[in-house]
DNA sequence: TCAAAAGTGTTACCTCTACACCCATGG
DNA sequence: CCATGGGTGTAGAGGTAACACTTTTGA
């Protein structure tokens, strides 16, 4: 087994060289629940179990650029929000070989393009509650891509990212609600989220799903932060 | 060069296999001052500049151990505050070799042992407007590992860990400041700290440092998050 | 006795939460 | 005409921020 050096680099001498691979953890919203893209494994090891989707790490490849490759391949999908979680190398978390992976998260609009999916891979959206037995420590990573992810959305305008550009007031709050595991009340809801300035409302209403119709919202690009800094303890 | 493979795993084919690093940010606070803690390197690539304390994970350790052991040689310490940070993985960031490097912080309490320092390495604190021009993308490091700790402190006590067991609210106020590079009002400041319930003030006093003294408080070990949980859009 | 740091209270404002009814429309 | 989901306002409570003077004691 010949270790890949890829230029004529010296290198570093006596020390171990390990696989390195990213993982990504895909969140996606439909209008109505927050959901979790899986793939059914078709190789070895695990084959039949469920996965995160994954890949290695390619030489001459920094670890952003893989992990974008990987959500290419599985999705179709460019120029997505997509953000390092952490990494995981317990020596032997994968019974193949050694593998360290650099876990992403990436958040997308489910609707923009169920149809590119489930080609080469079978993949689906599971919700939240409804998460399948993982592979490997595929499942604490998810757990821990849930805490950033509440994490985030409490001080950042994240969760617009799982949104089409245009959406009702209703679906947002259907969104809080999934990433949070709770209910709003919608006028404290919708108040406060108006009041943040991050959104807008038009003129147009999207009248399927329910008689009335509902107001559509869009993104206010000059604002990137709910709230300029948060100090709990503070002055 | 032949790889190191540990045991009799099968591997996977025609996949690169790199180095596997880890860096240390050592956050220190010694009662007036935030700091950090970087090394004089001694060797090559880089000699004579300054560093974070790094070192390469060996074949059957995990990630968090490696770190673990890595700020034991540096400093001595053990069971101290380590969290990851994030992974760093560009090709070429290391020039030797392509090294990917799993970044942690740390914080302690500097005054518990400015001795076991300075010995194999040259080690020195730098508050953290003085720091010096870093190797590779350590600067960068060291940026976000800045952000991460203030936004940890914003929700958790993670600041108490780089305080004695016994402290000064003056002490702990200056923390704070030097952690958010702000000032806050001394009377806000302990009302809301003490709000929270997550000190408790003993009848010594600290006489050094003040005619007057100041009394200690420790932590209520009963208290582990600052606020259960803050939504910015919520109820 | 005075310089230096520690300690303490009140008020105005703002934000948060709880809560219930009317509106528009398609069937 | 009525069922369904969308939209809105108000009042009470709680938290935040601004602000200045007194205390202690070592030199």
């Amino acid at each position: 087994m010949q270790n890949i050096i890829t230029n004529a680099m010296t290198v570093y001498p006596q020390v171990a060289r390990v696989v390195v691979a990213v993982d990504c953890i895909i969140f996606g919203f439909d209008g109505r629940q927050v959901k979790l893209l899986l793939i059914h494994r078709g190789f070895e090891p695990e084959k039949g179990r469920w996965s995160l989707m994954g890949g290695f790490v390619r030489g001459e490849e920094g670890l952003d650029i893989a992990a974008a490759r990987v959500l290419k391949e599985l999705t179709g999908l460019e120029g997505v929000y997509m953000k390092q979680l952490s990494t995981f190398g317990e020596p032997r978390r994968d019974p193949v070989e050694r593998t360290v992976s650099v876990v992403y998260f990436a958040l997308i609009d489910i609707n923009q393009y169920a149809a590119p999916l489930s080609d080469r891979f079978r993949a689906e959206w599971f919700t939240l509650k409804k998460i399948p037995p993982l592979i490997f420590d595929h499942r604490e990573m998810v757990t821990q891509a849930l805490v950033r992810l509440r994490q985030d959305a409490e001080t950042q305008p994240v969760l617009f990212e799982l949104l089409p550009a245009k959406f009702t007031m209703p679906q947002l709050q259907s969104l809080y609600e999934g990433v949070f595991s709770r209910k709003f009340d919608k006028r404290n809801f919708s108040r406060k989220v108006l009041a943040s300035g991050l959104i807008v409302r038009t003129k147009a209403k999207e009248k399927s799903g329910s008689r009335k119709g509902a107001f559509l919202f869009r993104l206010n690009k000059s604002r990137r932060t709910l709230r300029p800094v948060f100090e709990h303890i503070a002055n």
